[in-house]
DNA sequence: GCCGTTTTCGGCCCGACTGTTTTCAGTCG
C-alpha cells in the first residue's frame, strides 16, 4: 500500500502542532509545516519519486533531514519523532489548537494547569468558570471558547469559489455605497482564484475608515463582528464565511493588496528578498530604512525588488518567483483566448437545451466552434445515445451547421470508459465523429493500478480524442477515484492525447498543479465547460482561472487553437 | 529545520486586534 502525499502532510502538520506546544524553535515548527505543504501540493506522488530516485532535496524547503524523514514515512508508514512526541503530549491536544483563539501557548498552559487533553476536557472546564480564573486568561477568552466549541465542526470548511463569489458580490455592493469610498477589491485566496476559499479578504480605500467599518459590520448578513479595530475587522456571515476587511489609503493600495493576496509562502519568500535587498515590505509600503519608496501599485514593488510582475494566480511560492527574477514568467491564458467549447451537453441526453439553442449561445459568446458531446449508452440514468440515436445527432449537426454562418458545430460524444477500459460505441460510428472527449462514469472503486490501466488502455483507442474530468472529483462533494494521474499524463504525452480541464466550478477537474505538470510534460489541454445548460457555458472563465493557476499559456490549450489548426491537433497517428 | 550576492553559522516577514494587562503576550492572517 504506497503511502499518498497527503498522509506524510498530515503526520508533519501534526508534528509542527506537537513541537509548538513544546515551544520548539519556531522556526523548525515552519520547516514542518512549509515540508507539509510542498508534499501536499506535489503532482507527483513522493513514492514514486522515490523510486525513480529523483532526490527529495530537490524540493524546496526540503533538506537532508526532511528528506529522511519523508523516506522513512513512505518505507513504514511511521515517523518515530511524531510518535516519541506523542507518548509525551496527548495527541488530542492538537483538536484544541483547532479552535478559535487558542493557539499554543494557551493550550498549553491549560494541559499544564487545568490537565485538559481534550474538546470534552475543554468545555467541562470553561463551564466550570476555571477556565477564566487562569493567568492570561478571563471571563471573555473563557465565553469565546465556550461559543466557538459550539460551532466547532472538526473539519476546515472550505467555499467554492463559483459560491464564494455569489456571497461576495452583494456585500462588495453594500461596501461600495458607505461615505466616502473610493474603492473595493477582494485580495486573499479569492484574487488568487483558488478552487475553494477559507475566507474573504477585502481591501477597501477610503479616508474615512470609520465609515467603512460602520457599513461593514452593520451589513444584514453578518452574524458575529470577531474584532473591529481603526483599519480592520472581521466578521462572521450568516453563510459561515469569515470576513475581513481592511482600510488602507490610496498610497498604500498597491502595498496592501499585494500583502493581502498573499499567498502566505509567496510574501515570506518575497520579503526574504525585499531584506537581502536592503529594503522592508509591509502592508504600507516598500522601505529602505525609515524611507517609503514605493507602494502606491503592485507593479512599483516588483519594479524595486527586480521581479517582473506575477499574477495573482501564481502566487504560491511554487518557482513564480525564481520565473520573475530570470524573466521567464509564462504569459497565461485569458478568458479572450478561448475559441470554442469542446464538451457541452443537450437535451438529446441530461441537457436541457435544444442543439440549436447550444449553438447559438456559445456563438453570442464570440466562439467559433463548439463541440456536442452528449452522453453514450451505458450512462443509462441519462438515457445516453446508443448508434443509432447518435447517427441522427449527427444528421441534425450537419443539417445546423449548413445554416450557420462563420461558426461550426463539432460532432462529438462524451464517451463512457467502461470497466475494461473499452469505449462505450463501435468504431463504425466513431469515425464519423470529429472529436470523442472519453470520460468514466462508473466503477469509481477500482484499485489504482486497475483504474490507471483501464484508462491508459482506452486511451491507446484510435478514436480517443480528449480525457473528460480525469480525476471524476465532485468538490467538497466526494474524492475522485484513486488513479495515477502522473502516469496517464507521461501516456498522453506519448500518445498525443489531449487532458480536458473541466470547467464545472464543482469539478475544475484537472486541479492546478496537474496542469502544471502536463504544461512540463508537454500535454495539451482542453478547457471545456461541460455545460448542459446554455447558461453553462459561462463556467469557462472559471477554468481559464485554473488554467492560469496551473502556469497555462494560449498555446497550451488547444480551444485556443483557430478550427483548421485544431482539427490537425486533434488527429491523431 | 533550512539555507547561502549577509554563505556552513546565524539568521529566518510583519503588523493589527483582543483581552488581559499597567506595558504586553497571544493569536491571526
Amino acid at each position: 500500500m504506497p503511502i499518498h502525499n497527503m498522509e506524510i502532510a498530515d503526520q508533519f502538520n501534526r508534528l509542527a502542532d506537537l513541537l509548538e506546544l513544546e515551544g520548539a524553535n519556531p522556526f523548525r515548527v515552519r520547516a514542518y509545516r512549509n515540508a507539509a505543504r510542498t508534499v501536499g501540493g506535489l503532482p507527483q506522488s513522493v513514492t514514486d519519486m522515490l523510486k525513480r530516485g529523483k532526490p527529495l532535496t530537490d524540493l524546496p524547503g526540503i533538506g537532508e533531514d526532511l528528506a529522511g524523514k519523508i523516506a522513512a514515512v513512505c518505507k513504514t508508514g511511521h515517523l518515530p519523532l511524531l510518535e516519541e512526541i506523542e507518548k509525551r503530549l496527548p495527541p488530542a491536544l492538537t483538536e484544541l489548537m483547532q479552535i478559535e483563539g487558542l493557539g499554543p501557548k494557551r493550550v498549553k498552559a491549560l494541559h499544564r494547569q487545568l490537565k485538559i487533553e481534550s474538546l470534552k476536557d475543554l468545555e467541562r472546564a470553561a463551564r466550570s468558570g476555571r477556565i477564566a480564573e487562569l493567568k492570561g486568561f478571563g471571563p471573555k477568552t473563557q465565553a469565546a471558547i465556550l461559543e466557538r466549541l459550539g460551532r466547532h465542526t472538526g473539519q476546515v470548511h472550505r467555499v467554492r469559489l463559483a459560491d464564494a463569489e455569489q456571497i461576495v458580490k452583494p456585500l462588495l455592493e453594500h461596501l461600495s455605497a458607505a461615505p466616502g469610498m473610493e474603492e473595493v477589491v477582494v485580495a486573499g485566496s479569492f484574487r488568487r482564484r483558488m478552487e475553494t476559499v477559507g475566507d474573504i479578504d477585502i481591501l477597501a480605500i477610503t479616508a474615512r475608515a470609520a465609515a467603512a467599518m460602520d457599513r461593514f459590520v452593520s451589513y444584514e448578513d453578518v452574524v458575529e463582528v470577531s474584532s473591529q479595530g481603526e483599519t480592520r475587522a472581521s466578521v462572521r456571515l450568516r453563510s459561515g464565511l469569515n470576513v475581513d476587511l481592511r482600510v488602507v489609503p490610496r498610497s498604500s493600495y498597491g502595498a496592501a493588496l499585494y500583502y493581502f493576496t498573499g499567498s502566505k509562502a509567496h510574501s515570506i519568500a518575497v520579503r526574504r528578498i525585499a531584506i537581502k535587498k536592503g529594503y522592508k515590505v509591509n502592508e504600507y509600503g516598500i522601505y529602505r530604512g525609515s524611507r517609503r519608496v514605493g507602494g502606491r501599485t503592485e507593479a512599483e514593488i516588483f519594479d524595486r525588488l527586480g521581479l517582473s510582475f506575477i499574477p495573482p494566480e501564481l502566487r504560491e511560492n511554487r518557482g513564480e518567483i525564481e520565473a520573475a527574477q530570470e524573466g521567464r514568467l509564462p504569459v497565461l491564458i485569458t478568458l479572450d483566448d478561448i475559441r470554442g467549447d469542446l464538451h457541452c451537453h443537450t437535451k438529446a441526453t441530461d441537457g436541457h437545451d435544444t442543439l440549436q439553442a447550444m449553438a447559438e449561445a456559445a456563438r453570442s459568446r464570440g466562439y467559433e466552434y463548439m463541440a456536442i458531446t452528449d452522453h453514450s449508452r451505458h450512462v443509462a440514468m441519462a438515457h445516453g445515445l446508443d448508434r443509432k440515436r447518435l447517427l441522427q445527432q449527427i444528421r441534425a449537426i450537419d443539417r445546423l451547421n449548413e445554416k450557420l454562418d462563420g461558426f461550426v458545430v463539432l460532432k462529438a460524444i462524451e464517451l463512457d470508459i467502461l470497466a475494461d477500459g473499452s469505449l462505450d460505441l463501435p468504431d463504425d460510428v466513431l469515425k464519423e465523429l470529429d472529436l470523442t472527449v472519453c470520460s468514466v462514469h462508473y466503477k469509481f472503486d477500482l484499485p489504482r493500478r486497475q483504474q490507471t490501466e483501464r484508462i491508459l488502455r482506452a486511451m491507446n483507442h484510435r478514436y480517443f480524442s480528449i480525457l473528460g474530468h480525469a480525476t471524476g472529483r465532485l468538490i467538497n462533494e466526494r474524492e475522485g477515484y484513486e488513479v495515477d494521474l502522473e502516469r496517464i499524463l507521461e501516456e498522453a504525452a506519448k500518445t498525443g492525447c489531449i487532458i480536458e480541464l473541466n470547467a464545472q466550478p464543482t469539478r475544475l477537474d484537472i486541479s492546478d498543479v496537474y496542469c502544471k505538470l502536463a504544461k512540463e510534460l508537454g500535454v495539451k489541454i482542453a478547457i471545456s465547460t461541460d455545460s448542459h445548460t446554455t447558461d453553462n457555458l459561462d463556467f469557462m472563465r472559471f477554468g481559464v482561472d485554473q488554467a492560469r493557476r496551473g502556469w497555462l499559456e494560449a498555446g497550451d490549450v488547444v480551444n485556443t487553437r483557430r478550427l483548421p489548426e485544431l482539427r490537425k491537433l486533434l488527429r491523431r497517428a
